[in-house]
DNA sequence: ACGCACCATGACGTGTACGTGAGATGGGAG
DNA sequence: CTCCCATCTCACGTACACGTCATGGTGCGT
């Protein structure tokens, strides 16, 4: 009665969300989803019997740093893929923590993933820089149209003191 | 002799520059400036009595500004040339300031520019925070993933040790 | 006046990032 | 079991930002 839909799931506990669901959540139609995971940028979800899709809480996350990753930072899908698939290394790394076997495969895993963080650290910090030269172009731009704003209306102000 | 090809204008001091000089200069081809010319995001340069387009240092320094905006702040070209005609009309202000007559025309263009000019900031300020974030995650993820590294390479070292 | 590198204007092609049906199947409500 | 909406898989379409010929004119050194 009082659980969603979507999270009548009381044995396994992870909620599993459906394409419909997952679409309206994040703000991406399901075209796109599909597109992101025919590209490689998600990783294939789970199926249903029938075939159906079903996402979990992580690969709405994941959904929604792609986003991110495309509007605010004008990455391009391939960019993405190449830091989503760090992220996986990553994920990788965490999980085999525990077998404490074949430690130079672990190695090279994460001198992999702190390769792509350095590269990946590199283009945001070149972004950074000139987004904050912009930054301080546009506040400098904007200050003297300002006075230039006052002058004409306190010129306009003093005709009209004028004509009167 | 110890002129450059291209700035022997002794008489208008004026340096000019056609289309494949600037495409070097600037690291764009000319199938783009001309498109660029075509999309209005460049104003249409000068000519040569036989049609060549002469480039001024002003447009080339336009230039790289709009590869800037383009490629480490991901706006579109129709972005961009929403941002360039708002450069313009900043142009127009400074180059209209003598003539004092019509002081509200003056003002209105003083107005759209310093509203341009804030709707730009707003994007800015917008990425420059996603950005930051972004780079502080990068950050925190390098340095659990140096640390991570670190006990991998003791750890071998130390399996190595016993090995011998 | 000749040669040759440079430039001009179309016109069509390409890669990215999806949009938009079409037609078939799934699956829970009554 | 039937209705009916959601989802499935192709497959073609589109907007953006150019790339790539094709064809012909320009500018200048010799």
């Amino acid at each position: 009665m009082s659980t969603p839909a979507s999270e009548e799931q009381a044995d396994t506990k992870v909620a599993r969300y459906q394409i419909g669901e997952v679409a309206d959540r994040t703000g991406v139609t399901q075209r796109t989803l599909r597109f992101y995971e025919e590209k490689g940028l998600l990783r294939p979800p789970e199926r249903m019997d029938g075939g159906f899709r079903l996402y979990s809480d992580e690969d709405v996350e994941r959904i929604e740093y792609i986003r991110r990753l495309q509007q605010y930072l004008g990455f391009t899908l391939a960019e993405i893929k190449e830091m989503v698939e760090a992220e996986d290394l990553r994920q990788q790394i965490i999980a085999t923590f525990r077998p404490d076997r074949e430690l130079p495969a672990r190695l090279d895993r994460v001198l992999r993933a702190a390769g792509a963080l350095e590269r990946q650290l590199e283009v945001v910090d070149h972004k950074v820089e000139a987004l904050a030269e912009m930054q301080e172009d546009l506040r400098a731009k904007l200050e003297r149209v300002t006075t230039r704003r006052h002058e004409l209306e306190e010129a306009i102000a003093q005709q009209a003191a004028e004509t009167k």
